[in-house]
DNA sequence: ATTTGTGAACAGTTTCACAGCG
DNA sequence: CGCTGTGAAACTGTTCACAAAT
């Protein structure tokens, strides 16, 4: 018994992703090498960590396959709360984001420091000054975090967040958000992930 | 010579833009790591494949430091040329960020395939119909592509962007995009986000 | 016959321990 | 003498090769 490498579980979300309408019944390793990138090695290797069997001669089952893949990842039960922090022109994009539609996830709160926003803004969710963040948090159960807000707030409230018990950020500002480890961070902002492909695409010798 | 590892190349962007902005003349890796969470040990490692020596009893010297890593990112020479492809509503956000007014970065062409789009929205910088894609990645030397199309049209116009040589691509879409592995994805959507934070908070482990 | 599933070999990454430097 | 810089050790992740399954 042995943890998942985090590796592996970034391919499995992505691999999840890729199965999901499908029309195929059946995928195999190297298909999914071409669709992907990751060697069909790799692809087994990452499949036989869920502790499944759902392939033999003539490839994976994608239906058993994407079931065992959204249990393992927790993708499959009920949905997962979240909530929006900033209520800018990004967090107004995200607020009435069709892609969580069909998702295991919801958005059931919005906050913003500009009570302007929170009472003009239409959305199907409730819309709260930043003060009522903790309360509604704990009310509701939130476990996840988008944080939209501007570089001058990201720390002090992606601090609030985690000592409310939030799982996980979703980081759209710039920032490098300093929190304790129980808290996971993914940065998604747009110079961050223009950097990154800069430095993948430089062949980076180090000096030695 | 060696190459430098791929985890270190993300970490050395998110530690130069750390880096940005510290009124601090000098850090040391303790203080690295109390910010970043990654060890101290490691930030010397990473540091150390830059090849150059900036720390010494008190830490290392900030300002050379960024310097360096700048120089090793690619973060630091003439502006990067980018376009954005799809101006729906997350692409329109993106158009006039002010994010990149300081960065390394310049968008310099927008596309869509909605005329209508091309025409009415306004930014300092020309909008195309998407049959220009090609001709005018051609001619303005662009590098770097920010995928904001709609799901139905993301591959073709990822497949386009990578036969016009394109280097990377930032997907905003949730789709995972098939090329070639000389064009660099960074995938950024929420919901791929969302999953990503679920699968590293839950402890899978792998039945063994 | 073809493709999965997996232990073992290999490669890559991180940690460790301590020499060297300001 | 505290902190960096770096080989060597430990660990983690990937590839390989082939037995098992259908």
């Amino acid at each position: 018994m042995q943890e998942i490498p985090e590796p592996s579980k970034r391919r499995l979300v992505l691999l999840s992703r890729l199965l999901t309408d499908r029309a195929v019944k059946n995928i195999t390793s190297v298909q999914i090498e071409s669709l992907t990138g990751w060697s069909a090695n790799l692809v087994r290797k990452d499949i036989s960590l869920l502790g499944v069997k759902c392939g033999a001669s003539n490839g994976y089952k994608v239906q058993e396959l994407k079931e065992a893949l959204d249990k393992a990842l927790g993708t499959g039960s009920e949905k997962q709360k979240c909530c929006i922090v900033g209520l800018g022109r990004m967090g107004q994009v995200l607020l009435d984001n069709a892609e969580l539609e069909e998702s295991a996830f919801k958005i059931v709160a919005g906050f913003d420091s500009n009570v302007n926003r929170t009472e003009v803004l239409r959305s199907v969710f409730p819309l709260h000054p930043t003060t009522m963040l903790e309360s509604v948090i704990k009310e509701e159960g939130i476990s996840w975090a988008i944080l939209t807000v501007n570089s001058e707030e990201a720390q002090e409230l992606a601090t609030r967040l985690a000592v409310c018990g939030i799982k996980g950020i979703v980081n759209y500002t710039p920032c490098i958000l300093s929190l304790q480890k129980e808290v996971a961070i993914e940065n998604v902002c747009l110079l961050t992930a223009l950097e990154t492909l800069v430095a993948m695409k430089k062949d980076m010798a180090a000096v030695f």
